[in-house]
DNA sequence: CTGTTAGCGCGTTCAC
DNA sequence: GTGAACGCGCTAACAG
């Protein structure tokens, strides 16, 4: 391994000179610089990060936490596109990205405290976020720099985030089925304790009642994502003595699962009921009908984070701060006017 | 940050005692042992990594590389799925996990590089395997252990790589729709350059042969995975003079928009085609029809690949082994008696 | 502008 | 069984 010392050796200098040099310190001259750097080519000098970590503190490395249940987690195609956001900005920056992972709540909260106590990261990006999270509390007593996708389950302004606002994107493409005529609109969510399933039901809700529309409370169903529960949603849905035309979906991922029970019962889309979804995840224009559906930005959500994260680490004085990634609506095949 | 040597004036023992107790250092008495742990936990002392790795030469961490075009790849759920595999050996052995990506060839060449002269990781996984690929010969050149998920270009038996049989599965799910009375069967596959398609090819070829059936070059379209891909293979296949009755794709991401496509064409699956597919995600039992698709165990071969490599960074010595992991065919609806 | 010195936190001799 | 001393490769004062 060539190091410091040998391409000072080599070029006549001090090990601090060369030391100056890789930092860019302004106060060589030119001549040196040039001298050191050729050596440093020469030699094929790399700098051991785990030398300079352990004398400037600093990693240039952060860690990325998936939910515990990264099981059933990863299957969304949700994960591998934050990812591609955060690694997009990492790369940038030249930073590292570690992936942790863990299959019960306590292990990765073990892992994490390992990421922290031992250095190995300056930081943490949150992947998902859950009511009463150890992790969060844990970070929170450290002090340790983290920001979290979604929305916290409380001190909303202590803590950075990174989300979508998903009130409103809920409450414009459930105006998108009203305008469209539809009057009996159906919601399929996710689990109450998530943040987006609450708040992209807020919308909906609040279009309804813009609307002057009634609300059902048949019509608004939680339940687990993936197909098992869109399958279950729709049954339950069908079985009302008056069906929905319309429903919103919180999930690309269970739209599917949706959708292909509907048409199993023989139900047409958008023919009999239309469908708005969440994420513009690529499945959502594969499916036939393709799907209309709000595009969160899942990238932006990534790469955001990313940013943020990168900024409190090098600063720790900057103040938490929530940053909103926009969203578009894609209008595709699954919507249709009523009647 | 609470040190070696804090723990060591805590207990009254010197910090090299102190060194051993965290080696498990059998020539300490119990007794020793024993207080310095308690003083350990007390304090709450972590071992510094940086420190560690800076005089041990190993960094416990392994990377994982995805490949170039991440923009695309990470679309397809068989990274997520991998990643899944990788993490949980490198979780059960307390290995760190670091991710990276570039967008274009050169940019992940030089990741690689800093990964390895910063000695960042002790192994390197590559999550995909090209043709003649600048980040193989750089490795091997440097003698850094990495392992392959896939099957390398050339020097198969230099380099450790995690594959299936592809060639026995293209050629048993071939059999599965000959043995349904198919005998116009088409194949669409990806890149030629891509060896998982070649062995998939030869495979559905030997099973033509074997049946002796003909095999007419019209039926075999390579393409771009995806949609796009999938559709235009698809429009060829229709335009023929003669129409197969069953289609081996390679790919399930793929069988998604060929599904689509035959839809939209009016045409029936199972009814009027039959198709088998390959991978087994969970996109694959939700479409509709079910893909009747080769289970390919895409998280074994993530942990295989992972296990493997870390035999390999602990005694550089093992030889360079070959690992296939089995491949299960799941049946499902997509498939039907042929008349 | 550049060299010298002194650690960062830990593991590993080599003594006792 | 345990301590002292040294060095891993690098950065950061302090000199000059």
């Amino acid at each position: 391994m060539v190091t410091i010392k040998d391409v000072a050796k080599e070029t006549g200098v001090s090990p601090s000179t060369v030391s100056r040099v890789i930092a860019d310190n302004p106060r060589i001259s030119p001549d040196t610089k040039q001298k050191v750097r050729e050596a440093m080519e020469r030699l094929g000098y790399h700098t051991n990060i785990h030398a300079r970590n352990l004398v400037a503190k600093s990693t240039k490395a952060i860690g990325a936490i998936m939910p515990s249940s990264a099981n059933k987690a990863l299957q969304n195609p949700f994960f591998p596109e934050v990812l591609r956001g955060i690694g997009s900005v990492i790369h940038e920056r030249q930073y590292s990205l570690t992936l942790s992972s863990g299959e019960t709540e306590q292990e990765i909260l073990e892992e994490v405290q390992r990421m922290v106590f031992g250095s190995y990261v300056d930081g943490l990006i949150l992947l998902y976020s859950r009511v009463e999270d150890p992790v969060v509390a844990f970070l929170e007593e450290r002090d340790f720099p983290y920001v979290m996708i979604g929305k916290p389950f409380d001190r909303l302004e202590e803590i950075t985030h990174v989300d979508n606002d998903n009130f409103m994107a809920g409450k414009q493409i459930t105006n998108h089925l009203i305008a469209r005529g539809h009057e009996k609109i159906a919601f399929i969510g996710g689990s109450k304790d998530l943040f987006v399933t609450r708040d992209r039901e807020s919308g909906y809700l609040a279009a309804l009642a813009d609307a002057d529309l009634p609300h059902h409370e048949d019509y608004v169903i939680h339940t687990e994502f993936l197909k098992s529960g869109g399958k279950e949603a729709v049954e339950q849905l069908l079985s009302l003595p008056i069906r929905p035309t319309g429903i919103v979906v919180t999930d690309d991922l269970m739209s599917l699962g949706v959708l292909s029970t509907l048409e199993e019962s023989g139900v047409q889309v958008p023919g009999d009921i239309s469908l708005v979804s969440f994420n513009n995840v690529y499945l959502s224009e594969i499916t036939r009908p393709a799907l209309t559906t709000v595009d969160i930005n899942i990238y932006e959500l990534g790469a955001q984070s990313a940013r943020a994260l990168i900024e409190r680490t090098v600063d720790k004085t900057i103040p938490p701060k929530r940053i909103i990634v926009p969203y578009t609506i894609i209008y595709r095949g699954s919507v249709k006017e009523y009647p």
